[in-house]
DNA sequence: CTGAAAGCGCTTACAG
DNA sequence: CTGAAAGCGCTTACAG
């Protein structure tokens, strides 16, 4: 691999000046820079981001921190995508994406704490779990610049999140156009913020028709299928039970269509159900599942351009919200005998 | 952040004492290092990378390398397994993980090879798709190693791939074990290697009880979940339909599982049903799907661990192989009447 | 066992 | 507009 002296001594000027054409700064001849720019282009040189760091203090690495523990991991359905959104963004302004995967907190200071001490990184993007604050307390000591993806920014960090509210609100909106008016909500426990938010839009919109929810049927779930289908059997067993059930994830709503179909309901006609995240599970189920969809490719496209914003010079931000988009399926529909307000 | 000056003028040393105590050399007296790691304690320093990597000739960066084309990423239900276990063991050889989503070949030339060339990896993992071979070509002429993840080595490199063979064995035997002799195979057009390779080890399996795979119960779809709805279909509405399918990926189970039900069939006793990857979605079908699961961490895991080899100077080891598991769910039971073989 | 010196391949003031 | 020199923070021979 040629070196930046090799293609001065090829272009016949110094070093100096082919740095100065590799960085498109002013002060070099048109004709010494076509000089140069050819020499390089002949010989496919790339600068060393080894050297360019090392004497321009930037390396050119943004890292992506993921905490998360075993169990956590790969219930976000949509991290790929984020990753995929961040990459991109970032190496349109000329940065790479180091991955981190950090363990539990109790490990934090381990390996997450020696890869920002070893001044790898030019900044930061920070998917929020349950257990960001350890590492955000990290970040927070370090000089470089960073952004959470998720809610509650523990500090002056910016974040980018998906309007979870505004989807719940489209969500039951939809539900109450339809003419449904005994809507209940399985909920987890505990409830991120994130579920905070839909768990919000939900009461908006119920608000918005002169309606609240009855905290009868509001019941909780811990997120995975089997206490989805749970919650709903508990729901649908009652006297009066609800003709429309919006689950704050897919994974519930699909336990949710289970315990309606093993009690012989039809659904959308006899039980209307909305989740949220479409998983590929949501459009693979009988009928298919009405959901709010994840922005995960412009949440990552987003948060790096934010960092990237900060690396530039920018002043920070305030958070920035990501739309998210209701994509009505086949699970639900107007109720069998619409109710009266 | 100190530098390595401080800590030698802290420490009473030159920097190159502590950098022998950094690198654990010899040639350093018991007291002076336990001195530098004093102080190095006591600051809490870690060396700089980006200087390290300078004059170290070398990174301690790879590079995970997934080209793919936005309908193909998110195929691989895999990829964050297997980077998980890729960075892991990455981390235990003090190396970090570099995250490249290479868009089409055609792009290749750009982002990917300026990678490459940067001089930023010290290696590279190349996750294994139809469209490899071009980014095989790109890497072949660096001089920094690398390691597939997958079939064909374009080249001298390691590879490393799943047991799909083993699996499809096992799976084999598994049905014939229940009393089955009707298998019907759905397949993929195209097939990549690990398709083929299940393929001959479902042939080999029927090969050791004596069988052989009708080539009439032979039908492909394209690895979605409506081909194999669409390629089971065709195989049940037959006068003489299998008694077991077995397909080639869990999506197509799935369709195949859907077909089944709308023509009334009951899973397993009319028909057991075996997929392959046990994604997210096999365990949650009615009855569960058996499968075989893709090793994903092991295979990052392994992937990792040769190319770290590799870099200490060992020797290129031929290609690894990683086990498959066969994962009994309600899906695959005894046929309702058991055939004569 | 210890340290002075040179060097990794760039960029950054600075002088011309 | 151009280039000589110093420096980024380490490591690597080499001399002592």
């Amino acid at each position: 691999m040629p070196t930046i002296d090799e293609i001065a001594r090829l272009a016949r000027v110094s070093p100096a000046t082919v740095s100065k054409v590799l960085n498109n700064r002013p002060y070099v001849s048109p004709t010494t820079r076509a000089r140069v720019e050819q020499v390089i282009a002949e010989t496919g040189f790339v600068p060393s981001l080894r050297a360019r760091g090392l004497s321009a203090r930037r390396s050119f690495i943004l890292g992506l921190l993921i905490p998360y523990r075993a169990d956590q991991f790969f219930a976000d359905p949509h991290l790929l995508e984020i990753m995929r959104g961040i990459e991109a963004e970032a190496n349109r302004h000329g940065y790479h994406l180091l991955l981190s995967t950090a363990r539990a907190p109790r490990e934090a200071a381990g390996a997450f704490s020696h890869l920002l001490r070893s001044d790898m990184l030019d900044g930061a993007i920070l998917v929020e779990t349950l257990d960001v604050q350890p590492f955000a307390e990290l970040l927070r000591q370090r000089p470089a610049p960073w952004v959470v993806i998720g809610y509650a920014p523990p500090g002056p960090a910016p974040a980018v999140h998906a309007d979870d509210f505004g989807g719940a609100l489209a969500a039951t909106r939809h539900l109450l156009g339809l003419g449904h008016r005994r809507l209940a909500v399985i909920s987890s426990t505990p409830r991120p913020s994130a579920l905070d938010e839909r768990l919000r839009g939900i009461r908006a919109g119920l608000a918005e028709a002169g309606l609240t929810l009855d905290s009868a049927l509001l019941v909780s779930g811990d997120c995975s299928l089997a206490s989805g289908e749970a919650a709903a059997a508990d729901l649908l067993d009652r006297p009066a039970p609800p003709t429309a059930i919006v689950a704050l994830n897919d994974r519930m709503a699909a336990g949710a269509m289970r315990a309606a179909i093993a009690r012989g309901l039809e659904v959308p006609a006899d039980l209307s159900l909305v989740g949220f995240d479409d998983i590929a599970l949501a459009s693979l189920l009988s009928p298919a599942l009405t959901t709010v969809r994840q922005p995960g490719y412009c949440l990552g496209e987003a948060a790096a351009a934010t960092l990237c914003g900060l690396l530039g010079g920018q002043a920070p931000t305030t958070a920035a919200v990501i739309p998210t988009e209701l994509i009505v399926r086949g699970s639900s529909g107007p109720p069998r005998a619409p109710e009266r307000g």
